[in-house]
DNA sequence: GTGAAAGCGCTAACAA
DNA sequence: TTGTTAGCGCTTTCAC
């Protein structure tokens, strides 16, 4: 069929040319224009460049559906979305979203979103496995003995969690995780180096597994310097109330001079309890969170924060996932990667604060 | 080809079963099957169930590449999705993605996520569309003057635009908004219920069109209360210091005893201003905020802030676009929503802070 | 290096 | 109401 027709200007013609439609302007078959795509080194260079230039005057772009169908791939990532949690902190699920977008870009791929159900955890991921939506999933939300990893490993799905499979000593897929021990290592010895030897900590209750890793980076660093850490430590909800309660419960029976939090939702609280308590934070107590959200980021005095390497996860996870797909040997089960501090007010006694309170 | 192997515990099997898979072990034809799916009201009710039966038995789910590229569509809907900046509280991109994947499951879409680039703004977009990759658009960005819109518009690619035509008269699609002159005037007037009559303004510059919306809403409320706004109004960049030199100078200059912000990143910067100079937000200064951000909800001195509909917007835009995809006819060319005003202290003299500043 | 044939799994159109 | 036929656009296989 001829299509000498479908464009109008540069306009999208009615229906985008085909493979068919490039042959036979090129004057060539279909496979050949196939290969020019993507196995251009089967050409003859002239032939190649006939073709290519054919291609870029139709405006032709292989068709998605079909190149699915026939290769039984569909170059999409899928990942699960779950709302954001309204009165914390916490958005590093986004940051990493925009991550995985552009690495699964380099890679070729693009990030499907599906919501999450709480009645039905797998259902969503059943629905894309089975109709072959998707070529892979990356996985979120590890912990809580949620069944995802699990379910997805049986069903022989191909997936990379961000996150340990921590209570899952079974487990055998791969994953990427940041050392949120290591970054709190790197939290409290940054306040140790400014001084300070009576460090609190207000982390999560003794259930979550990623609140008792980053909880032991405090210990390990503490004994470490020969610090105690008898009567410093807290375990609550991660509200900021919880944290401001917290911080004023431990002022008031052990002294610290510094508070290392699990979490910048945390850390929003004890700056409250500061605040009222006319306390100057960074000059007069020093605070760390975790997770250098934006909050930490614009709140008048800049809350120094754990930071995960984000970017460097979403790429990880990407090049895991060719790697699993491309049906290479995966180097390692596990990557681990390492955060940074990202350095602020709030925990520097050297940077007074402005009109802090008299 | 039987497929009675292809199972092994509920472990999916190598290869999912096809249409055909069904229709042999139902004893029908695959037409029939596909009707099950796709028009049950064609079969006879007792061939139904037993079809279903067989769907369930095999865990049969159309495969999505064949069905795409019988039917022309992916049931995907593309967004680019752009980076957050660093160092603001604007987290509403992220907020509406969520309501977005909600929203479009329940129409039976998905959201495929592609990165934006600065270089070349219509790249992604002439990608997806040209391989037939999605169904339709979801546009963010309408106003900065950049070309998308009027790209899609062109190529008569179906989209929605959440965010009104700004800049350009001539525009045709359709889009949904919010509207913001009416969210500050809801702060606006919940200020001046509060006693407060000398309301500032600190927006942004001047060629942003939807800051100039927004101002206008507290010049037209102001007015309307028979308010003066000479010399209460400032335009800053949108980052948290601009926010608080602009608070210092207009507090210097006029004497206001409230701030009307057009970003809670602007808001942040108020109350900084108010901290350095030991003023208590709400009692003492009342501040409003724009975006109901993460910030807003969990800085200590809770910051009222107008909050966008984003839920509502998903469903409308999810709505158009089933609208514009059925080729039925669009009711209107653009929907207008409202937002709210999320109350907290910062707004409320009638609530002391306890500890405020001495 | 290039071309022809086959078929991925599905649904629209039509026939029975 | 159900079945048959055809073909969406592409890539894999194999012949030339």
């Amino acid at each position: 069929m001829g299509h000498s027709d479908r464009r109008l200007g540069s306009q999208l013609p009615v229906t985008p040319p085909t493979l068919a439609d490039v042959a036979e302007r090129a004057g060539v078959s279909r496979q050949t224009v196939s290969n020019a795509v993507n196995n251009p080194d089967l050409l003859r260079p002239d032939t190649l460049e006939r073709v290519r230039q054919t291609i870029a005057e139709l405006g032709y772009s292989p068709n998605r559906a079909a190149r699915n169908l026939r290769t039984r791939t569909s170059s999409l990532i899928g990942l699960r979305f779950n709302p954001v949690q309204e009165g914390t902190a916490n958005a590093a699920m986004d940051r990493f979203v925009h991550s995985l977008v552009e690495a699964s870009e380099e890679a070729g791929y693009h990030v499907l979103l599906f919501p999450g159900d709480d009645e039905d955890p797998v259902g969503g991921y059943d629905n894309l496995l089975r109709s072959t939506a998707v070529d892979a999933f990356v996985v979120t939300d590890t912990y809580l003995g949620n069944p995802q990893a699990a379910w997805l490993s049986q069903q022989r799905a191909p997936f990379v969690a961000f996150g340990r499979p921590w209570d899952d000593e079974t487990a055998r897929h791969v994953w990427v995780d940041v050392d949120g021990a290591a970054g709190i290592r790197l939290a409290t010895q940054h306040l140790i180096d400014r001084g300070h030897t009576r460090i609190a900590w207000i982390g999560w209750r003794k259930d979550s597994p990623i609140g008792e890793d980053r909880r032991s980076g405090w210990v390990s660093t503490m004994h470490a310097n020969g610090l105690s850490t008898t009567g410093l430590a807290s375990r609550v909800e991660d509200v900021v109330h919880s944290g401001a309660e917290a911080a004023a419960v431990l002022l008031d029976e052990s002294r610290p001079t510094a508070f290392v939090c699990a979490s910048d939702t945390l850390a929003m609280g004890v700056l409250h309890t500061l605040w009222i308590r006319q306390l100057a934070p960074g000059r007069d107590i020093g605070v760390v969170g975790f997770d250098d959200s934006q909050v930490a980021q614009v709140y008048p005095v800049g809350l120094t924060s754990v930071r995960q390497p984000l970017e460097d996860v979403a790429v990880e996870v990407v090049r895991t996932l060719r790697a699993l797909l491309s049906h290479q040997p995966v180097a390692s089960r596990g990557v681990l990667l390492e955060p940074a501090l990202a350095i602020r007010e709030s925990s520097q006694p050297g940077v007074p604060v402005a009109g802090r309170p008299a």
